[in-house]
DNA sequence: TTTCGACCATAATGGTTTTTTGTTCGTATT
DNA sequence: AATACGAACAAAAAACCATTATGGTCGAAA
């Protein structure tokens, strides 16, 4: 078997135990052990433990970021384009337990790499949101008075969307939540 | 000197000690030495530490409450109404370090009087939000689909102000970053 | 009624010991 | 040469223990 197949079948599998218990609570050998082989061995494919989660947090990064480009692509307006941005970020963090990990757990801050895809990934929803912007001022659907500080604001306010209330108040399903702050997004409140 | 004015004298000290200290790492020895007492004297006047600690955090509450009533009932159009309870309310969990610390730490979200000043006051900025979305319609300022929905869309966002994005990102002093999400709040960014 | 020193029970702390785990090494096998 | 892994190592984590700290109470005094 190819070297590079051993890799991936070793990353499959450390996605699914690290998607269970997360980076600290999962062991070295408990990886070795779900893909048949002595822990001695990882290190033949692998530098360490924490190198290991980076792979499988940026192979889910690759395949979210991917899977969100084509949904973009797949609209042709900028509304929609920036409905199906939201709604598939979420959907895909929902469904990839380590990248969502990897982009708001404290425990995992200190990681360099973490921090980097971090900003990475801000500097990069920035940047899409930023040319959704664009492309509805170039096309006559918006006109928008500093588009970069847009951006920084629509970031912002999704990133509330996020914050988990945790608090006793039944508040309204969150996809309905974005539905209402797009359409103020795109229309505001103030009688037109 | 009166059971009042010691209890006053009491909750003046704590709310000092509790700002630099936060709730675990001041003890009662030093609440009492600041007040020049015993300890055991603060028994007679509070059922417990944590008992001292609620009645300085509502103390806060309620103060920066009625600053902020008083800052809304000053502006004349919903827009500065809602202008105005944003950086009022900015400003005095900056300035007040205690219900700052209660509505944001987690180490405290166990404690169940926490858990209710988070729920009461989350439901009084629903409330808030709610009745100048309100009052704008009203008024004809504001055409407004779903106002419940709307207000639980602003609040959720206002909280993505208030998330430290703690990466290597130069953004926008906060204000102006308000300033802009109020902009799109009233008129959109569809051209008009 | 208010005060506080002494005291109590429990939690926290710091140090030590034991166990676990990430990683490396040397040898064997393919 | 590439891959494998048992054994070993070093460090981290966990468990344990003794001591100290702290929240809170009691009873006597002012």
């Amino acid at each position: 078997m190819k070297s590079e197949e051993k890799k991936k079948i070793i990353t499959k599998v450390a996605q699914n135990i690290f998607s269970k218990y997360g980076l600290v609570k999962t062991t070295v050998d408990e990886i070795a052990k779900a893909a048949r082989m002595g822990k001695a061995s990882l290190y033949h494919y692998f530098k360490s433990k924490e190198d290991i989660f980076k792979e499988v947090v940026e192979k889910e990064n690759r395949y979210m970021k991917e899977k969100i480009r084509e949904a973009i692509i797949n609209e042709d307006t900028p509304q929609k384009k920036m409905k199906v941005y939201i709604f598939k970020k979420m959907e895909y963090l929902k469904e990839l337990a380590n990248i969502h990990s990897a982009l708001k757990d404290d425990y995992l801050e200190h990681y360099a790499f973490i921090e980097k895809i971090r900003e990475k990934n801000t500097r990069e929803e920035l940047f899409t949101v930023r040319e959704i912007l664009q492309e509805g001022e170039d096309k006559g659907f918006f006109q928008i008075n500093d588009i970069e500080l847009t951006a920084f604001a629509i970031v912002s306010a999704l990133k509330g969307l996020e914050f988990p209330w945790s608090i006793n108040i039944s508040f309204p399903e969150i996809e309905s939540n974005i539905d209402k702050l797009l359409e103020i997004l795109f229309n505001g409140i103030v009688k037109r």
